[in-house]
DNA sequence: GGGCTAGTTGCGACTGGGTCGCAATCAATA
DNA sequence: TATTGATTGCGACCCAGTCGCAACTAGCCC
């Protein structure tokens, strides 16, 4: 256990949002100034192997760049809204029987699962429905 | 409507596995030999905007390459095992289900799902709890 | 406390997937 | 067939992530 990883841990374990790798090594920084992108890197993959945190995609919304936050006790689906970009947390006792439904029918023994969820948010989907009551009410 | 794009959606039509973007390249220079790089991303950009295919990670089991592979009716969830590195497929009411009642309950209007689940297939598991056995059985 | 050593770090070079700007080309329509 | 807006190929580029290696520590034993 070096200060490095503490620096690490400590940064995702009191972010309230989804960190990226770049996002986590600047906020480690604040605690730990010399350490390297690849200090960084190393240890995600460490806190990966022994369960402590998830990897996400989040639908690849802005770039290929991938995202981490610790694993709670219940998995939560991640809506990611094409439009505003924002990502919603959603968790529901159907997704853990689907679990269950996979590892007793198909004898799949899970390890991690990832359920994101890419459309628009409640919010937006208002939005353009209102957009295109105006655009049809006023055709051109 | 050109041939490179015709080349490229007919490889990830007849392909009976999942494409990462290079071998989606390769297949399509038989069809069209100078075909490029660029002019793949572009059409798989161009797919994934009109709903004809979908993206996936396959839990990054090897590199973070993306894969492709046409919409089918019903979405499924790709199981990735990571001892032997197969994927398997899965389709559950279940799962249409907990898509209804994110529509329902969060308002969220959706596009596309990725469902991908990592761990060991019924094969691996049974191969580990084996070597398990006999590694207590023999104790050193 | 003072070595010892396996494990970790920082650095810099590198890989590989994916993007972009631009000139040349082409498909589609009239 | 002439026109033209969209598409292609090319090359340079970007950026997330990886790797090899020498220097450095944390943890342990004395
Ligand atoms: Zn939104
Ligand atoms: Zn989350
Ligand atoms: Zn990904
Ligand atoms: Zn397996």
């Amino acid at each position: 256990m070096t200060a490095q990883r503490r620096a690490v841990i400590e940064v995702i374990q009191t972010a309230n949002e989804h960190l990226d790798a770049a996002a986590l090594l600047d906020l480690a920084r604040n605690r730990e100034p010399g350490i390297d992108r690849a200090t960084v890197y190393r240890t995600i993959e460490l806190l990966k192997r022994l369960r402590l945190i998830d990897e996400l995609d989040l639908m690849h919304l802005q770039g290929e760049k991938h995202y981490y936050e610790v694993k709670t006790r219940r998995d939560h689906v991640h809506l990611a809204c094409f439009r505003c970009g924002r990502i919603e947390e959603y968790s529901s006792p159907l997704f853990e029987q689907l679990k269950a439904e996979i590892t007793e029918q198909a004898g799949f023994e899970i390890r991690v699962t990832r359920l994101e969820v890419g459309g628009n948010c409640h919010a937006c989907a208002e939005a353009e429905k209102k957009a295109q009551r105006e655009a049809s009410a006023k055709p051109r």
